[in-house]
DNA sequence: ACGCGTGCTGCAAGCGATTGCACGATTGAG
DNA sequence: CTCAATCGTGCAATCGCTTGCAGCACGCGT
C-alpha cells in the first residue's frame, strides 16, 4: 500500500507538503504541485479513507434508506441519490427499514456515526425522534414533512388533485381511490387534495392495500357495486391488478371504468403507453435530497428547509368520458 | 463524543483494558470486566469506527453491487444480504451498476479500499478483470461463475430445464423462450439447458429482451404465427406484458397459450396465484452470498468454492395442455 | 521459603492522514 | 540597503483505538 510519506519521498517533499498538494493545492506553488500530483499518481496513491475520517471527522458516506426495494419506485430515486452523491466524491450506503420503525430507528443508531449525513425515503419513525436526529446530524426526508427537519417533497397529492379534476371533467361524478400501504404520509394528503379538487364528486376510498397486484385485482368488484366509473390508483402493481381482472372479465377501459395511476410506471418496466398517470420527477427528487443533505453537510447550518417537487399529468387513453353521464334534474 | 479514556476513567481502569473489555473478553478478569462494560454503556460508549479501521485494517463495511434495482427481483436478495452483514456486525454498501461494466469497474475501484469485501449480483464485467479483482479483495459473484473467484449460483437453468419437461410432458411440442437482457450469464445458460431436458421439442428462442411489460407484450404475435403452444419467459416483467396483451386479445390461459415464468413474481407485488414459476432462493442466495464473502474476509483464504442453490418448481394453472395434440403420423 | 509460571493490567508505540505554527526565502517598500 | 510582509514548506502534534511488551501479584511446586 502506498502511504503520503511514499509519495513524499518520491516527490522530495514533507508528507504535509503532499497532503496539501492534493487537498489544498492554492497553498502549495504550482511547480511543487505538479511534481507531487506526477509522483503520486505513478506511485497509484490513494486516500486511506479511515486515516483522514480519524482526522477530519469526514467519512465521505451518506446514507440512504427506503422503506422497500420490492417497490421499484425507489429505483430511479436511488439511481438519481447514487448519481448526485457520486459527483460530490461521496459514497451512498443503501439501507431497506422494511417500512418499520424499529429497524429504522435501529438503522439511524447504527449508521449516525459511520456517516457524514443520512436521507430517508418516506420514514416511518415518530416525528420527534426524526427531529431528535435531526439535531445529531444532517438529516433529509424524501416525502414526508416533519417540523424541523428539512425535507424534499414530490407533490403527488397535487398531482392526484388534478388527475381528479381531469376525470370531473370528463363526467365523472363517482370515484374510488385505492389507497397504499398503512404508514404513507403521502397518502391521506392525497386523498384529501383529491377531494378538494372535486367537491362536487363522491370519493370512495379504499385501502389500505399493500401495494401489490393481488391486492388491486381483489378491488375490481367493490368497484364497479360501488357505481364508481373511475378509479385512481396509489401504485402501479395496484393499477396492474386491476386491470389485469378487469380484462380478464371481459371489460374495457375507459369504457367500463377510467383507470390512472398516482406514479409513474416506467420505473418498473411496467410503462404501458395508454394509461393515464402522473410522471414524478424521482431520479431528480433523490438527486434533491442528497443534494441538501450535502449542503447541510457543508454548512453545517440547520436550515429547515424544504423543497417540493411538482409532479406532471399525463393524459392518456386509459380515461375518457364515463358510458352513461349523469341526466341532471332527471 | 464519548472516547475510550472516558469510559476507562469512569471505570479505574486504562484505555488498553477498556478496548480488550470491549473486544477481547477473555483477556479480561471477570470482575473488570463487569465494572467496564457498565461504564461503557452508562457512558453510552460507541466506537469510532474510523479510529478502529485505521489501526485493525478492516472497515466493516461490505458492498453489495446489483446492476439495476428496476428489477424487483434484487429485492429480496438485498434484503437477505443485509440481514446476513448485520447479524456479523457489518454494514452494507449496496451499489448500482446500471449494467454497465464500466461503472462496475469504477466502482470496484472507488470501493474497493473502504470495504472488507464485495458480493457482485451478476456482474457484467468480464471475466479477467473479476479475477483481479478477486486476488485483492474478497470477491463473491452471485449468479455468475468466473475462473478463480468464489460464486453462488441460483440454478435457474435447471429450473428451465424442468419446466420444459413439464410442458414436454403436457404435450407440448413448440416452446418459445422469451430471453432476457443483453449481458446476461444465466440467460444462454438456461436455454441450452431447456434444450437438453427437451431434445424432441423445437424451442424458439426469443430476444433479448430488456425485462419490460411492453417488450413481452410485443412478442404474442410472433409466438403465435410461430405456432408455439407454450412460453417460458426469462422474468415476470415479461411475462405479465405478454399476459396483458393475450387477454385483450380475447385468448385465455393455458388454453391458447400455456405460460411459465422463470423467476418468482412474488418479489414484485406481482404474485399471480396461477400462474407455473419458478420459485428462487432470492433471500437465501443473497444471505449465502454475504455470508461467503464474510468467510473469505475471516479466514484471508481464497477458495475459489462454488454453491448452487436449487429453485423450486411451481406448477400451477397457467400450464396445461395444448389445444390441439400434434397428431402422430398425419 | 524460594522461584517460576500464569493471569491481568498498563505503558507506549504505532495506524495514516491533516493542520496550527514556525521558519526560511523571496520580494517590495522606504 | 534594511526591514517587513508574503509565500511556500516542514515539524510535530493530534485524531481514537489496538496491541506487543513489560511488569506486577498471586499461586503453586518442591
Amino acid at each position: 500500500m502506498v502511504r503520503l510519506k511514499d509519495v513524499a519521498q518520491a516527490a522530495g517533499v514533507s508528507a504535509s507538503t503532499v497532503s496539501r498538494a492534493l487537498s489544498n493545492p492554492e497553498l502549495i506553488s504550482e511547480a511543487t504541485r505538479a511534481r507531487v500530483l506526477a509522483a503520486a499518481d505513478r506511485l497509484g496513491y490513494r486516500h486511506h479513507p479511515a486515516a483522514r475520517a480519524l482526522v477530519t471527522g469526514r467519512t465521505g458516506l451518506l446514507a440512504f434508506s427506503v422503506p422497500t426495494l420490492a417497490n421499484p419506485f425507489f429505483a430511479p430515486i436511488i439511481a438519481g441519490a447514487q448519481e448526485a452523491a457520486e459527483e460530490a466524491g461521496y459514497e451512498l450506503i443503501v439501507a431497506v427499514t422494511d417500512s418499520s420503525p424499529e429497524r429504522e430507528t435501529a438503522l439511524f443508531d447504527r449508521l449516525a456515526d459511520r456517516v457524514d449525513g443520512f436521507a430517508a425515503a418516506g420514514p416511518r419513525s415518530p416525528a420527534s425522534q426524526l427531529a431528535r436526529f435531526a439535531r445529531s446530524l444532517p438529516l433529509v426526508t424524501l416525502n414526508r414533512r416533519v417540523r424541523g427537519v428539512d425535507s424534499v417533497i414530490i407533490d403527488t397529492p397535487d398531482g392526484v388533485g388534478r388527475l381528479g379534476t381531469h376525470l370531473a371533467g370528463l363526467g365523472h361524478r363517482k370515484i374510488a381511490y385505492l389507497g397504499g400501504p398503512t404508514g404513507s404520509w403521502l397518502d391521506p394528503r392525497r386523498l384529501r387534495r383529491l377531494r378538494e379538487a372535486v367537491p362536487d364528486c363522491a370519493i370512495l376510498p379504499l385501502g389500505p392495500f399493500p401495494p401489490e397486484f393481488e391486492a388491486g385485482a381483489r378491488t375490481v368488484e367493490t368497484v364497479l357495486d360501488a357505481g364508481c366509473t373511475a378509479v385512481i390508483a396509489y401504485n402501479s402493481t395496484l393499477l396492474l391488478g386491476l386491470l389485469h381482472r378487469l380484462t380478464m372479465l371481459g371489460l374495457s377501459t375507459p369504457e367500463d371504468l377510467s383507470l390512472a395511476c398516482a406514479d409513474d410506471l416506467s420505473a418498473a418496466g411496467l410503462a404501458m403507453p395508454d394509461v393515464t398517470a402522473l410522471h414524478v420527477p424521482a431520479a431528480e427528487a433523490g438527486r434533491r435530497t442528497v443534494e441538501h443533505v450535502l449542503s447541510l453537510v457543508a454548512s453545517e447550518s440547520r436550515s429547515a428547509a424544504h423543497q417540493l417537487l411538482p409532479v406532471e399529468l399525463l393524459t392518456r387513453a386509459s380515461t375518457g368520458r364515463p358510458r352513461e353521464l349523469p341526466m341532471s334534474g332527471g
